[in-house]
RNA sequence: GGGAGCAUAGCUCAGUUGGUUCAGAGCAUCUGCCUUACAAGCAGAGGGUCCGCGGUUCGAGCCCGUGUGCUCCCA
């Protein structure tokens, strides 16, 4: 066969990825083996995956690559979730485009439109995970509004209703304007943002309403607020009241500017005297604190804004111009009459919504929540007592403790269509029965009020995404639509869950809530949704801003598999990604990803040459080069298994990388190559290719895509995704160091060469006076090879008219024709002696300190000694070595 | 305001029980090579008060305290 000059991955990847899917490898059902499973953290269905997900992908089809070839059963599953908001705000906008509005369409009508847009970009996604190689089971594909998904959801939804967890109420909540419904409390992004302070004047009145002066004689009351536009909302002035300032107001009443609305003054221990005026405005209908106050004061509440966000009949002037038109509008009415005292900056902080960008309001609304507290406490639990270990460190115990400690009720009700109806059936009265459908609400109803069921119309909003998504490893394996299936007995708890670590509340904290309450029945170590939670990083820039749209710093996944392809984007992304911590994006390590692709693709065109000259006469006479190789190997093995344990999967592949690069490209191959035209041992060739093969098993859940290209290239009939490996294998320590030292003894001679103008290839006679001569035997046959030594002696003297090199504590003698330049040599002995003398110094005065002998570990003080010895020996050398040039 | 993390070569980062000189890798830089596996390469080289200060210890890049500068999470 005819290998191309360099690695073309897009024809490879293709090829490949059609093998695999229709050779159903990675499909998985339940057997007699150990199961690994994997659910995917599910990226929303009209969505692009972004490097973000990238990452998540690529480390967990490396965990599972690598269990499968560990023989576990190994089962990822692909999904994707509906994205409510996110999604219903696309729709929405492409039936704009066609002159659609929303509010006439029917919710049946708007949902085919929002099915048939899920159908048209949903496969986004799952062609991009295709594409990057990832193994899951695509006949599990999973989507949070499918039918049984759909009926769990709801499932779960009654059942903690009639667990008396769910509830329904007024309260204040997080209200997205533009999406027009309620957001929980996580859903809301804060950023600092530079507002203004105003100072307003208030009139002030008596009870009959003769204007009033404070103590101080001044005309009305000044509060300080930056939502001027909210005035109209007031219904009471609030101060201290240990407030001297104010002590006479008592039964008295401020009045509203501009729209002359009397509201009390009311005293509070709450408001801050050194804050502002001392005096506060309080709006019960857009301030979660007012609100509070408003609850103990008995407080009216006017609410002035629309659910769009224009304000309302309430506000009585400026209705239906939006909140921040209103604003700009009652300031410059405020000023006209001159009752703004003053203005100033305030650094303050705003909310968004983190699906619209809008700037979210407090707004009253009447809700359904689900308490969190009983909940909380056996998910922190499990992950305190470790039955849920979370990777990397407890990095983020402290944060997840926090959170759990300190939950708040979950707003878990959105005004969207796009999402489970809640089924919550109401009657005309406003009474109401939650049932899984509605013939059973309609028998629910009767039974409970015993009246006539004709009039019940169902709850018109859906739950929020996470509600269903905290549900996924469960219902994946249709644990709460069908509980106690083969599947769920099976898979369930999954062995390791990979995200990042920004949806550590909405996510994992959460479903670890739904595991546990719905695997009661089970110990704890059972019961958990998932035994590891690994956290990666954010992926950032090169410049470090965090990845978005808006700044279009995010790389398009399909042009980079396109321009480097997917083995090089996964190598590239891991490589630079140390667990847990961010990272920042840079094509330049997807560059080392393709140039190592055409490495070992070169290594491979280099093997198949020599398949064509195999000689199975020829003895395997020199056998260092293999047997050290397969130590090294070995070795190498046990390491990245390890480092793969400890989830170090970035230092697992540099293991990789440079054993494969250093090790087997740059010396080992080396080492066995035959002079050009030469045939090679089959002995060799056989075990250099056995190498390989497993050097691409150890690479093959990291890069999927080349090593089983390679492995099919070499001759091998099984294919290296099922292919079941082992860590086992015998590590000849002394075979080790002496491949180290004839890696140094190599580079010290070339690099004597070079410094001296003799070419690579000139040829020399190498002598070798050294106190352990034998120490070279095995080593000398490839030694000689590689620096182009004819003969290579071992003597007891110096020899004149050489190069005169030190190595560790051994000398050696090139003999060259070229006539030889004392002076570069003095210059790096020189530099050298200076080097270990400083050494030398520096390990005598820890042996002369008495301390350190009597309490150091006695194998460290014994380790100096040796330090101490070996110094010497070398200064002798390298000052044997001055003294005769 | 509360909490967490980071600071090591020009850049991005490794460095897990404190003990070989431990100061490393990749990229970048410099030198020499188009040597039939690979110029997407080969052979070499240079480059760093391990953020400042203090402490523990015979011994600190590593442990403790503190200061500074960034980043993130929560109020």
């Amino acid at each position: 066969m005819e290998l191309s000059k360099n690695y073309i991955p897009q024809e490879v990847e293709n090829k490949w990825n059609t093998i695999w899917k229709t050779g159903d490898y990675f499909k998985s059902v339940p057997d007699e083996r150990e199961p690994f499973t994997v659910v995917i953290p599910p990226p929303n269905v009209t969505g692009v995956l972004h490097m973000g997900h990238t990452l998540n992908e690529t480390v967990q089809d490396i965990l599972v690559r690598r269990a499968r070839m560990k023989g576990f059963n190994a089962c990822w599953v692909p999904g994707s979730d509906h994205a409510s908001i996110a999604t219903e705000a696309k729709v929405v906008g492409m039936l704009k485009e066609k002159g659609i509005d929303k509010n006439r369409l029917t919710r049946e009508e708007f949902l085919k439109y929002a099915f048939e847009w899920k159908e048209k970009y949903g496969g986004i996604i799952y062609h991009q995970i295709e594409k990057l190689g990832c193994s899951v089971d695509w006949d599990r594909v999973t989507f949070t509004m499918d039918k049984d998904y759909y009926g769990a959801v709801i499932k779960v939804f009654a059942d903690l209703f009639n667990k008396g967890l769910i509830y329904r109420g007024a309260r204040m909540i997080n209200w997205d304007p533009v999406a027009k419904t309620a957001l929980s409390d996580e859903e809301v992004e804060y950023r600092d943002e530079e507002g203004k302070l105003y100072h307003i004047r208030y009139a002030l009145a008596d009870a009959d309403g003769n204007p009033l002066t404070t103590p101080a004689g001044e005309e009305g009351i000044v509060i300080a607020t930056q939502r001027p536009e909210t005035i109209m909302g007031d219904t009471a002035i609030c101060v201290n009241p240990n407030d001297e300032r104010y002590a006479s107001l008592k039964g008295a009443f401020a009045v509203i500017p501009l729209i002359n609305r009397r509201i009390p003054i009311i005293y509070d221990d709450y408001v801050d005297i050194s804050f502002g005026t001392g005096a506060l405005k309080v709006t019960p209908a857009h301030d979660i604190n007012d609100y509070n106050l408003g609850l103990k004061h008995n407080l009216e509440i006017v609410d002035t804004l629309n659910e769009d966000g224009t304000l309302s009949e309430a506000a009585v002037i400026f209705v239906g111009d939006d909140r921040f038109v209103a604003r700009k509008k009652v300031v410059t009415g405020l000023k006209e009459k001159g009752l703004i005292i003053k203005e100033e900056a305030y650094a303050t902080r705003l909310g968004y919504s983190q699906r619209t960008g809008a700037v979210v309001e407090p707004r009253i609304s009447t809700q359904w929540f689900l308490k969190m507290k009983e909940l909380a406490a056996p998910a922190l639990k499990a992950v305190l007592e470790g039955d849920i270990k979370i990777h990397p460190g407890d990095r983020f115990l402290a944060t997840y403790k926090y959170w759990l400690e300190n939950v708040k009720d979950w707003c878990i009700s959105r005004q969207l269509w796009w999402g489970q109806q809640i089924p919550a059936w109401y009657d005309q009265k406003g009474n109401f029965v939650v049932a899984e459908n509605e013939t059973a609400a309609r028998e629910l109803y009767t039974q409970q009020y015993g009246a006539n069921e004709e009039a019940l119309r169902q709850d018109a909003d859906v739950l929020d995404t996470w509600f269903s998504s905290w549900l996924w490893p469960m219902e994946v394996f249709k644990g709460i639509s069908n509980p106690g299936n083969a599947d769920i007995k099976y898979y369930y708890p999954t062995s390791v869950l990979v995200t990042g670590q920004d949806i550590i509340f909405f996510w994992v904290a959460r479903m670890i809530m739904a595991g546990l309450e719905y695997n009661k029945e089970k110990s704890l170590p059972e019961a958990v949704p998932f035994k590891d939670v690994y956290f990666t990083g954010m992926v950032r820039d090169k410049l470090g801003r965090k990845m978005s749209k808006q700044l279009g710093n995010s790389p398009d996944l399909l042009q980079l598999i396109d321009e480097y392809g997917a083995d090089a984007v996964r190598f590239g992304i891991m490589i630079s990604s140390p667990a847990g911590n961010d990272l920042l994006f840079d094509t330049a390590s997807l560059e080392q990803g393709k140039f190592f692709n055409n490495k070992m693709w070169n290594a491979l065109k280099l093997v198949k040459m020599w398949e064509e000259k195999l000689s199975v006469d020829l003895p395997e006479d020199d056998v260092f080069a293999t047997d050290w190789f397969a130590s090294r190997l070995n070795e190498a093995k046990q390491h990245v298994d390890k480092l793969i344990g400890e989830f170090r999967l970035s230092e697992a592949l540099k293991v990789i990388y440079s054993l494969v690069w250093d090790d087997f490209c740059s010396w080992y191959l080396e080492w066995v190559k035959p002079e050009y035209g030469q045939p090679i041992a089959a002995a060799v060739y056989y075990k250099t290719t056995n190498f390989f093969s497993e050097l691409l098993q150890l690479l093959h859940p990291f890069m999927p895509f080349i090593t089983e290209e390679i492995n099919s290239v070499l001759g091998n009939r099984h294919l290296l995704c099922v292919k079941t490996t082992t860590v086992e294998g015998l590590v000849d320590e002394i075979r080790l160091s002496e491949g180290e030292l004839l890696k140094q003894v190599i580079t010290t001679l070339r690099d004597a060469k070079a410094k001296n103008q003799l070419k690579p290839k000139q040829e020399i006679i190498v002598f070798l006076q050294s106190a352990d001569s034998k120490g070279y035997e095995a080593i000398i046959p490839v030694l000689s090879r590689q620096v182009n030594a004819t003969d290579f002696k071992v003597v007891e003297e110096p020899v004149a008219n050489c190069l005169n090199i030190v190595v560790g504590k051994d000398r050696l003698y090139i003999q060259a024709e070229t006539p030889v330049d004392t002076a570069v040599q003095k210059e790096q002995l020189q530099k050298d002696l200076v080097y270990q003398k400083g050494f030398l110094e520096s390990v005598e005065k820890k042996l002369g300190n008495e301390r350190f002998v009597q309490n150091a570990k006695p194998e460290v003080v014994e380790m100096e000694r040796k330090k101490k010895a070996d110094a010497e020996a070398k200064i002798r050398a390298i000052e044997e070595t001055l003294a005769q040039l």
